[in-house]
DNA sequence: TAGCACATGTAACTCGTTACATGATTTG
DNA sequence: CAAATCATGTAACGAGTTACATGTGCTA
């Protein structure tokens, strides 16, 4: 049984074929978006997936110290991602150091606090832009096959549809926070 | 320096004396709602605490194998927890189980994938109902106070609120989801 | 009388990050 | 010519979870 890392390898790898160094690229962006993983991480979890007989690779040779590897998906793999898929995730226990800030911001002089959320506001902010962007190209791309339950599109255009309502309501938050802070 | 869970039993122990028990009990709820630990990094992390003189304790002889110890926060303690509020907290990279599935929904039945969309939306609903419970008692109980940037319970309200607007969100989601998934 | 709440601690293990290591090709 | 990108791997460390360990008092 693969852990959680495998199942997001095996996620990226159903779309489309791809070198480790390309998932690891994919698990800053899009999927670095809800699961992070640094390469460190990826090739140990690639041998355990050929291991179960998840994945496979054929060697490409390269011009570096090592051969490239393109790993693809099997159908035992594709099988195991489709039954994950539907069992209920555990009950995702948020760690938001802003957040543990914000418990304790009652400690702080109230303009330096406000100061502080405006900071993390334009974060958000960014984010929210960033995500904007990445949705208006894949309506240009994709169209109405965003409508597709089955076509992969439509679940990268969900998460996204999160994110993006995260970031907003975020920052529909943090302009509540600023405006109590300033007592009013 | 404290690790984060340092600053959150910090962030506690400023609002009021506590056994590592306690501290322990409120890490689950309301700290946990935004960060979580056992009670077997807690003991190791007071025991820290105390040896950079951020925290003190006393013993009070208990019936149990071994004596109950009150911790309180030294003025050291309170300077380090203020000065950590104001910096800026690392980018939340969230790590979303349930988003990591939805990524690969298009691997499965349609039907199905509605099904298990549901049953989290209905984890989302209960969370918010907890929360609204939880803001009404507030409410009642601190009037005004929520309204004040120095107390304590202002800091709290403002935390329950993001938790109060994500899952409302997260919810508005779900029903969008389900509805497309069905076709519409 | 069995189980739970109270109360504290250690040990083993897993997960994840940062740093170490190597080396060709492309770009500024 | 220096830095970034491509490309893969190991090692050391830190953070966090689960299991082990102990023992009292209360309640169903």
């Amino acid at each position: 049984m693969p852990s959680t890392l495998g199942y997001a390898l095996l996620g990226l790898l159903a779309r489309q074929d791809r070198t480790g160094y390309q998932l690891t690229l994919a698990l800053r962006a899009p999927i670095g978006y809800f699961w992070t993983a640094s390469h460190s991480q990826v090739y140990p979890e690639l041998s355990r997936l050929e291991a179960d007989g998840l994945v496979r690779h054929r060697v490409i040779e390269g011009p570096g110290p090592r051969d490239t590897k393109s790993y693809r998906i099997t159908p035992s793999g594709r099988r195991a991602l489709s039954a994950w898929v539907l069992t209920p995730a555990p009950s995702a226990q948020s760690r938001d150091e802003f957040l543990l800030r914000v418990y304790s911001l009652w400690t702080v002089d109230p303009h330096q606090a406000a100061t502080m959320v405006a900071g993390r506001r334009e974060r958000y902010r960014a984010a929210l832009g960033n995500y904007l962007d990445l949705e208006r190209s894949m309506h240009d791309e994709f169209g109405d096959a965003l409508r597709d339950p089955g076509n992969p599109a439509f679940a990268a255009y969900a998460t996204l549809r999160r994110g993006i309502s995260f970031e907003r309501h975020a920052i529909e938050w943090c302009d509540w926070l600023i405006k109590t802070l300033a007592g009013g």
